[in-house]
DNA sequence: CTTTGTGAAATTATTCACAGCA
DNA sequence: TGCTGTGAATAATTTCACAAAG
């Protein structure tokens, strides 16, 4: 099998679908005592995230080939796997800019550190925050982002601020160092160099939920396609 | 234009990925002061976001047609009538199950409201919580659910207990009538009805973060093609 | 018989290119 | 000129179908 695929370490593009269902596969793995069943075939996998096998194995297929015909995928083994290709298997640093009710939630979020998160830094503006202690942590002031972050080795940046001070907090973490941002404003982030931003937005998410709601629901009145007035 | 065009009521499908963006554009919409510039165009309005003229074009356009060749759309009656098929023209009444960390957040969080989302009923299963108040309503437990539910009118679910619980919980709140939920928590929810779901998944975007980190930083050593062992 | 890995086909989404209106 | 709306072209993604392996 292996004697043609002399292409070592030219990897291929990984599409940005695939990307975003690596963390499903790894959830469901996480999810799966290795004792009893110590594999799991494409089929089983896709079932428990709500996708078709083959979609399964074509996106695992991107990173190289670590099933075996007739029996499946070694949990264990490719749990790891995909640890070491999302990244989760190292130890990332992350600060949190925003203690509001965002930040505490995110503060106090157990799941964070199992996946390898750890908050090692909180900013605030409030004059009447900075000092105070939550989670273990005392709120920095945000004149002291730079210092901070590079001293605690920060890689990932969490905005948790009102969306009129995000694009400038998102400057300075990136001024700062940090590597990539988990962005909580609801608003876009423009940062020329390539530091990579996931947004996670609740009120976009209701809305594609309402969107929905609507689409099943009743497809009628909804939309009068054709010229209006 | 309308000539020959007379297919009616026949809407077409819309695709996935125009869905999602809607709330761009309605985020950005809400942004812009009516009065200094009354209309915007595809193209502003993509750069706004982050996208091509042609795409919002192409996306707008499987509403209808509502904008004016040379001039643009107008930015009220645009926003207007992305309220309108979005749904957040109306009022949705919400339920919140799970009044911990994530909970407590969204209780507190003002644009829910801003954007016709209303909280009228919190739950939770904690003999300790249930009757005390947060953010003006009390705490009901698990057990009076449906009762209050339809009572209450409510047509949205969000599920923010530990995911243990989430699968029932889901259940639960469909049965009492709910018509879509929004889930928090960290893992598939099965529904067999048509009741759409939308996903939050922290843990989830801070892996596809670490990912693209990873990706962008340092493309070599992250994974070796071929078989292994 | 089961299940992987993968080209080829089908489907879906984006971009191009341009006619037509203001 | 500036801009929309839209078919046609291109690109990306998913699904099919099957050879090879346990």
């Amino acid at each position: 099998m292996g004697l043609h695929s002399v292409h070592m370490p030219g990897r291929t593009r990984i599409p940005k679908p695939t990307a975003q269902r690596l963390s499903l596969y790894l959830r469901e793995l996480n999810g799966r005592s290795t004792d009893k069943r110590p594999t799991v075939s494409s089929k089983q996998l896709g079932a428990a995230v709500g996708l078709t096998d083959t979609q399964v194995r074509k996106d695992l297929a991107c990173f190289g080939q670590f099933g075996r015909p007739g029996v499946g995928y070694d949990v264990a083994s490719l749990r790891e796997r995909l640890r070491e290709i999302v990244g989760t298997h190292r130890q990332w640093r992350a600060a949190v800019v925003g203690i509001g009710n965002i930040g505490r939630a995110l503060l106090s979020y157990r799941r964070f550190r199992e996946e390898g998160f750890e908050i090692v830094a909180i900013f605030d503006q409030a004059p009447g925050l900075v000092g105070t202690r939550t989670g273990g942590l005392t709120v920095q002031p945000l004149t002291k982002l730079r210092e901070v972050i590079q001293r605690e080795g920060v890689s990932i940046g969490v905005i948790a601020v009102p969306p009129e001070a995000a694009q400038e907090v998102a400057n300075a973490l990136v001024a700062a160092g940090v590597r990539g941002l988990l962005n909580f404003a609801p608003r876009r982030l423009d940062l020329k160099t390539g530091v990579p931003t996931v947004d996670v937005d609740f009120t976009g998410a209701l809305e594609k939920l309402a969107f929905e709601v609507g689409e099943t629901n009743s497809n009628r009145l909804l939309v009068r396609k054709g010229k209006r007035s």
